[in-house]
DNA sequence: TTAATTGCAAACATTTTGCAGGTTC
DNA sequence: GAACCTGCAAAATGTTTGCAATTAA
């Protein structure tokens, strides 16, 4: 644990973030390995575990884990916004049915043909999204 | 616009929609031509053109023309969903800065490789997201 | 001791729902 | 007249904000 914390306090201040309680207490759960989390499930897990964090913590936490490049926002689902514990390229499966947000990794998708981009832009992020419905193959 | 009326409530029939008032006033704003717009936004356009639909009537509309097939949700902004009246397969470009959003043809994307599904699931859409930032090539 | 962080409650924005009145076939 | 539609207002989310109390450097 506290070899574990420690790892974790470090990867926060690493990336400029100040570690206090509440700020462990939510990487603890959310950056310990590959998860997709909404912030109400965040929240709810952190104070199942002993953690203490108000709401408007964790939602400040996880602007700032954003801001900082510790976690990704993942935008699937109209109801709430996923948190994404990986940052790096990658893709995603999303079950429609059930809610389940699954990594793709970068090298299972490969374009023959992307399009231009528009003028005046410049890329920010190519990402695939495959929707997924329970159940076997219905057609 | 009678014949034009006359060809959206017959589009409408033909996907099972009873052409109400209220329901061809949305229609000619959302499905005249591609278009990507908000609940709000399509409020505040059929109500400026005359036409009148409460808040209620605009929302149960769009799920409705969404269940029958007549407009598709598009899922990328954490503030409000946009809807989609070209609901063949295609892709997006979303500028996070300004918040427009446009199609990509379905053929401007190739895939040289997708992933395998996981057991037990089935596809439902393979939707590619190309974020964009204003500002020429900054990279 | 100065700045940053936390938490509560209130504020917000979007979307949904209950229900009374109106419309359509 | 039976079933369906509409609109208002109220409720239900998910998220943000203001501000006083607490904690960290």
């Amino acid at each position: 644990m506290v070899q574990l914390d420690k790892t974790i306090a470090e990867r926060l201040e690493a990336h400029g973030v100040l570690p206090t309680a509440q700020r462990l207490a939510i990487a603890r759960v959310l950056l310990a390995e590959p998860r997709h989390m909404s912030a109400d499930q965040l929240l709810a897990q952190v104070n199942a575990d002993g953690g203490k964090a108000s709401k408007a913590t964790v939602y400040n936490t996880l602007r700032l884990f954003c801001d900082k490049g510790l976690v990704r926002e993942v935008i699937v689902d109209p109801n709430r916004v996923f948190y994404d514990s990986t940052t790096g390229l990658h893709h995603h499966f999303y079950n429609v049915d059930t809610g389940e947000l699954t990594d793709i990794p970068e090298h299972a998708v490969e374009f023959s043909r992307l399009p231009e981009l528009p003028a005046g832009t410049r890329e920010d992020g190519v990402e695939v999204i495959v929707r997924l419905r329970s159940g076997a193959d219905a057609h």
